[in-house]
DNA sequence: TTCCATTGGTTCAAATTCGAATCACTTGCT
DNA sequence: AGCAAGTGATTCGAATTTGAACCAATGGAA
């Protein structure tokens, strides 16, 4: 048992802004898309992935994978989703036991409505206080971090 | 109503690169924790916080602005710790309403056999994997988010 | 064809989270 | 001293999340 390399200052500043610019970012925009949209940041996630994909529909397990979260969370919240119109469920033709979760006209139109607020907030937390140079560093360095943990 | 600005293809790739590792990193540490520690990653920081302050002991409503949580759910941790002993209460002396959570003696040892797996696991995902100079973007550019969030 | 390990999705119970309400104490002001 | 407003913490109920168990249905391999 080695004796652990601990972090020093420059690590533990990074490994601290980690933790608490995620923390509140998503805090802040948990509360912005529950005042201007009556979404949770999990449920606007979905819609935007429907938005994106062909056919404005993707397989629950797929999306799920997309979604980083679980196959019941996302069972649950496409559920919820389901109840307030803004998502329907499709049977998949060639396997029975496949699911489609379709992105409806409703749907997409509160997501139209959303979007614009949406992204305004992004830019005020995130996007706006950095300049060319740090978003580039951002997305090559958080983009490796993601892509290690995928496998 | 302005016409909103969209995110440019950089600044998508630093959000999105913010998201998907924010999430996976984090389900990863919590996974980490859960298997060797036996401990959620919000109980494990509260551990650390703790063993950090002066005497072991902060203040129920301080802890929970330093944690990023409510107070509801900083109650209902601390009551977790407490059940086993890792943390325990203390009235403040100075006002009847005031409590302390304080690390205890099992606590602090929990806390040092845990923490050598943790930080390994932070290098693993995170740390090691950016070179210094990213490392230093990161904490600059997400210091200075999570400064401005705090307001 | 016949199995059997996988896969896709849902259901379930348990744990956690939040905000609003509550309650008692403090503080600042007059 | 006497109040009104604010603070510190807990309690409560509702919503969410997760993994394990489950149930078909699939798809190779023998």
């Amino acid at each position: 048992m080695n004796e652990p390399r601990w972090l020093d200052e420059l690590e533990m500043a990074a490994w601290q802004g980690f933790l608490e610019a995620g923390n509140r970012v998503a805090r802040r925009l948990e509360q912005q898309l529950k005042d201007e949209a009556g979404l949770s940041h999990p449920q606007y996630e979905i819609l935007v992935h429907l938005a994106d994909a062909p056919g404005g529909e993707i397989r629950m397990t797929e999306l799920a994978e997309r979604l980083i979260t679980s196959k019941s969370g996302l069972t649950y919240q496409v559920g919820q989703l389901e109840r307030r119109g803004l998502v329907r469920r499709r049977a998949c033709p060639t396997d029975v036991r496949g699911v489609f979760a379709v992105l409806t006209e409703e749907g997409r139109e509160l997501l139209r409505g959303a979007a614009p607020g949406h992204v305004a907030a992004v830019r005020e937390v995130l996007i706006d206080v950095l300049d060319r140079e740090e978003l580039a560093v951002l997305a090559r360095a958080l983009g490796e971090v993601g892509r290690r943990l995928r496998d």
